[in-house]
RNA sequence: GCGCCCGUAGCUCAACUGGAUAGAGCAACUGCCUUCUAAGCAGUAGGUUACAGGUUCGAGUCCUGUCGGGCGUACCA
């Protein structure tokens, strides 16, 4: 339909005004009803290169507008000069015959077929069970990497970890601390370790597994490593239970062991953007903008995160994505621009990073925020979270809002919230249209094929409209990477469609309006199956 | 100090990236179930979009400044 406006819009300027270079069309949804189902705005912004009233515009524009009445059904010239459309029954009776027909693709879109794409998100090193805090990252990452398979993307998700730092290595020396613990030495966690209690359950495996046979070797890889697997067993499981599967786990080890790494220092140094002071090797940022330049290598011979994280973008992009995406908080923010840098002088196209920043999630407990650390041990777990709210209000909770907001996660509220929390509203949309199918069954025989233009009722036809519009939220979710509209235009659909419930009836009404009106029944149903899909949120047969 | 993000109804947040009368959900109040799920529908009330300027046909949205909050600003990850 947008294509076809946009081509008798631009048909008729060229006939209006031959000499006149075509402005882009811009069509949009106005928010009143009143004002139609499309309109633009293209006589306003002609006001100027014409010098001509605007209003004056649109009437010559309307006038010389040459459309199809099966399409449209009228044209007028609304306030400042604003050309407003409304569409034809009969287009919208076709097209809601055309998304029944893609049932389950519908919504899908080809926009970016042919292209791979990568999402790399979660990324937290084994150190302990997920929280809520990564929550965010997780569910966003996840929903955007649906996203951009419904617009045509093959993409991957990637999780990305170091086994090789400091981090892992206090891991380690706390599980030998409470191994010896066990064991029934009497020593004490030092300052900075992790004091989980999950550390414990692990340091007790392990004298399940080996007695003492470490007991004088609390260096022994074996802590360390043991540690790491345990918890990567419980993360990936924790992922799985909220829908999340990963298609690689990258080791930032195998960056060293492949020679990324050292590539990376020799093409910096080539181009002179290295140089060494106080023993430490500097990358010359202050030339990218930044008030100082950064270091890569420390003077004790280890490497920042930041060598790596150039590396692994290089490398990244090397295995042919055509876009990596990067999930990260807020805290991140003054580090990416230091790794696009890297890339940019390396000779990559910086465009082919694309990094969503979303805002931290302020963790509220008992009507105060609550700071977590892993290491304290003093965090609600995903899992936990889970537990008790389910795994469906999880994602929703985190994908309800948009990215670039603060987050206020009420552990109180998400618990209580149960039946009145807004992911039900959307279920029970779901729910109740096939509640109606089950009885439906029963009692219309053959359906036959429906008459659609029997569906007349204002709530049939707004209803129709707003499932009309799935596909570009889906396409408008995916680029902006913003999932929280889909979401929006999900309430706006289970909305129409609880309203056009309460007017419309379909058992005991004339069997040719019923047909028709239970066909309507599964196209909010498509939609709605489809877009809690996309969400990864399930849609129940039942409530 | 400097950089990035945020500031919208009592609370949590939208507003499709510059459009027409700023909208939902909680919370408050009023109606609607002998008929397909009341986890619903309809309605009332609630606003100087933090503040002050600017840009233009038009600003919650863009630019400048002020105030308030978050995060950075490490030879920490």
């Amino acid at each position: 339909m947008n294509d076809y406006l946009k081509k008798i819009i631009s048909d008729a300027l060229q006939k209006l005004y031959p000499d006149l270079e075509l402005p882009e069309i811009i069509l949009e949804k106005p928010r009143i009803a009143e004002h139609g189902d499309m309109a633009t705005n293209v006589a306003m912004t002609l006001a100027k290169p014409l010098r001509k009233a605007p209003r004056g515009i649109a009437e010559e524009l309307v006038g010389a507008l040459e459309y199809d009445a099966g399409q449209l059904e009228s044209v007028e010239i609304a306030g400042p000069g604003f050309i407003n459309f409304r569409f034809a029954a009969s287009w919208l009776y076709d097209a809601l015959n055309g998304a029944l027909q893609q049932g389950s693709g519908f919504g899908k879109s080809t926009l970016l077929k042919g292209k791979r794409y990568q999402v790399e998100f979660v990324s937290a090193n084994p150190t302990g069970p997920l929280t809520v805090g990564h929550g965010r990252n997780a569910v966003l990452g996840d929903t955007i990497a649906r996203l951009y398979e419904w617009t045509g993307a093959a993409v991957e998700r990637e999780y990305y970890f170091n086994n090789a730092g400091r981090q892992m290595r206090v891991l380690g020396n706390s599980v030998a601390v409470r191994y010896q613990q066990l064991l029934g030495r009497d020593m004490e966690l030092p300052e900075g370790s992790y004091e989980g209690e999950y550390i414990v359950d692990i340091a007790r495996q392990m004298t399940e597994e080996h007695g003492d046979a470490y007991i004088d070797q609390p260096d022994h890889i074996l802590f360390k490593e043991t540690a790491e697997k345990v918890i990567f067993a419980d993360i990936s499981k924790t992922l799985e239970r909220m829908n999340i599967r990963m298609d690689t786990y990258f080791n930032e080890n195998d960056l060293y062991e492949n020679g990324a790494i050292d590539s990376v220092l020799q093409r910096l140094d080539q181009k002179g953007l290295t140089y060494k002071q106080d023993g430490a090797l500097w990358f010359k940022t202050t030339l990218f903008g930044k008030e100082k330049d950064t270091v890569l290598v420390k003077s004790s011979g280890e490497p920042t995160y930041r060598l790596p994280d150039i590396a692994y973008h290089a490398h990244k992009l090397d295995r042919g994505y055509d876009v990596c995406v990067d999930i990260f908080g807020a805290d991140h923010i003054a580090t990416y621009p230091d790794v696009l840098s890297g890339l940019e002088v390396l000779g990559y196209d910086p465009k082919r990073i694309d990094v969503l920043v979303y805002q931290f999630v302020t963790i509220v407990m008992e009507g105060k925020p609550f700071k977590m650390s892993t290491r304290k041990a003093n965090f609600v777990t995903l899992d936990e979270l889970m537990d008790e709210v389910g795994s469906d209000v999880t994602r929703f909770f985190f994908l309800m809002r948009s990215p670039g907001t603060h987050l206020e996660f009420d552990i109180a509220q998400a618990k209580e919230s149960g039946e009145k929390n807004p992911v039900f509203y959307l279920q029970y949309a779901y729910a109740r249209i096939r509640s109606i199918m089950r009885k439906v069954e029963e009692t219309l025989e053959d359906a036959g094929k429906a008459d659609l233009s029997l569906l007349q009722h204002e709530s049939e036809v707004a209803l129709i409209k707003i499932l009309l519009d799935f596909p570009e939220w889906v396409v408008s979710a995916a680029m902006s990477k913003e999932p929280h509209r889909l979401i929006n235009y999900l309430n706006e659909v289970a909305a129409a469609f609880h309203k056009f419930y309460h007017d419309c009836r379909i058992i005991g009404e004339d069997p040719g309006l019923a047909v028709a009106r239970v066909t309507l029944l599964k196209g909010v149903a498509v939609v709605m199956a489809n877009g809690l899909g996309i969400l990864g949120i399930d849609a129940p047969e039942k409530m």
